[in-house]
DNA sequence: AATGAATGAGGGTTCATTCAT
DNA sequence: CATGAATGAACCCTCATTCAT
């Protein structure tokens, strides 16, 4: 997992801070490798190197900690999106494509962490506390993506276009194409999925984009 | 669902295949309710009115009742957009409709099935026998799509168009559109979302799609 | 324990009172023997011969089972000092004497019971549901004692003599009789600590007790 | 208790023997509040306002503090009845009362004290060292008592006197009376409890005391 | 002398499964 | 075919104890 050269002797103490990531990409690992009804607190602390009383020290119940692995993920995934929209210049076009590329490129798009978006979205119904964490994410960059869409549409004089469904409906693309991703891995790359969406958006936007 | 007259006082014993579709819609019910994690046998058998040893006298084990009850969804899924499919006469662009309808409408989109698949997606990396399910429902109704847009795409002259690339691009909304049914079920109904697809729709074969 | 004569196999299944019961004395004996910080459910299960899971089955927790085990002990006092004075006739003197010996005979006074009294005394400070079942016991006993020295009073025309006094006294002797023979068993008989009760009473009503 | 002049800010360290005094008295706070099976090392630390390890630093093992504890208790109990004896005068009614007034008066009969001794006793049958330190305890101040009631049965002429079941019946009464504090504080005061065994010493020693 | 992060054995409890009825 | 009392492995969590600081 190239994780940051350990030092030699692995610190028997360490800043809490660094240690609930320490616990919270184990317990991605261990979502992805077991699924969430076979991830246990032992389980992930054996994947973080670490003892079976460490979970309720540092997240107090195991539930807490799920919570911060998603909580973890959606921040991520909103920090990646947003430095990425600043990176990519001004043009709604590019920024679009930006967008597009931040759920098919690292460190948003890692098989380990689609597994674990799944997971949770597999019990959102039933819990309140994840449903408001996915929807929060999916607002953030839902948001983003019809700003966009309305600008190249203005821009590009789409007349037909009704920015909020093709905003919506890439979103949702892109979700259904982590599926894919997911459950046919061999027919589904990340650069294959990239070209999907493209497609989507040169018919929609064909000045802007092209396939 | 038409069941066949019940006799005035439930019947402590029924037809293996009855008992069994009972406990299936249970597991649904269950699932949809708390979530796989807390989806016990006590609970499914809880549910379907029955007594606790019921599943393993039916199913032998929990984890084949499960495997079960995606295989119904499958197989549902199957029936209802072949039936579908068959009922939407001979135009490739109505066929398409149709195949989009399917997937918004009942008895395939109900929400309780839709977390339902959800939550077996959220097992699938590490279930390969999930996977393999979700696998072949996926491919069966993207071949259809397939053939359905090579079809148009041929018949309507749209030169640039990749068949392929929109079926699959069509297939991962609907899958995307369900999430955010599932997530956010007061801002995504069946109708808006049917309007997203046909938007984009729309876009590819504007001849035979008009928002 | 001289249970009654069970069948050559032990039941596999018994009515849910039976068992109850049989957790019950199994508990009072696992208490007595390792104290209430020791005793644990797999300790109960264990000296009743059965299995981890039974004491949640039948008790739903712990803290259920010590409960009700108090709750048992409560009412086998009670029952058992009701039938005494029903059967001591209806002489005052007679019938607190028999109170008295309800206090050192089976089935009341026996060393584990004792030991268990005061366990959930030990504990009733902390804990309202133990303390108000012990207050509960010890009320009914010290009412009647209270009759019985009031009755006995006016009697023998015992001028001087306070009865809510006394039969607050011999109450409390009997209990501090009773951490004789759970601490020092070899040197405080429930012989003995009769003797020390009716030489109370010898003092307290001279006419109706001798030594 | 009038501790050593403390310095502004509490000091980090201090000699051992305050701070083990500091720990025992923590303990009696959280027996008291909490219960013997409530009572944990972090608790009692935490009442102290002290770190984690303490104990185990000052006291080796939890059992060992909870020993020293009651030891704390039975030797603070002798050392209050001794001295009291000592200020009462040589008249052996006058002694005798003192013992009493000892029972029911700081700093031995303090609410939290006698849940501790409670706490202790539920224990001490399991226990031999909990037993033979209250064992201890009681035969000192049983052997007081004796010798008290015989030098006042020879002095009054009370013929008909048992010293040795007078003093066995006062010690065994003052624990029940405790017990009656401990279980319904709101009837049972220390005030109350001393006329109980006074009534009792009137009739026993008539010419001696009055009620 | 004191801290508190870390450990890991063991606690109460849950639950898939069995089996006598 | 159906029940539900019983089992026991495995879960999450607690807590006495250790040890680097």
């Amino acid at each position: 997992m190239a994780e940051a050269a350990p030092p030699l002797a692995r610190k028997r103490t360490a800043p809490p801070q660094e240690r609930r990531l320490q616990l919270i990409k184990a317990t991605i690992r261990c979502v992805a490798r077991r699924g969430l009804t076979d991830t246990t607190t032992a389980t992930v602390a054996g994947e973080a190197g670490l003892s079976q009383g460490i979970i309720n020290l540092h997240f107090q119940s195991k539930e807490r900690l799920l919570v911060e692995t998603l909580r973890y993920l959606a921040d991520e995934y909103k920090r990646t999106w947003e430095k990425r929209l600043q990176e990519a210049g001004t043009s709604p076009a590019d920024q679009l494509w930006a967008m597009v590329e931040v759920d098919f490129d690292r460190p948003v798009c890692e098989r380990n962490k689609l597994a674990v978006w799944f997971a949770f979205w597999g019990e959102a119904k039933s819990r309140p506390t994840y449903r408001k964490l996915c929807a929060d994410r999916d607002r953030g960059y839902g948001d983003a993506l019809r700003v966009l869409c309305g600008e190249l549409a203005r821009a590009g004089r789409y007349a037909k276009v009704n920015p909020e469904r093709v905003a919506t409906g890439l979103s949702a693309m892109t979700e259904g194409l982590w599926l894919d991703m997911l459950i046919t891995p061999q027919t589904m790359t990340g650069e294959q999925a990239k070209q999907v969406c493209r497609a989507y958006l040169a018919s929609v936007f064909p000045q802007h984009f092209q396939i």
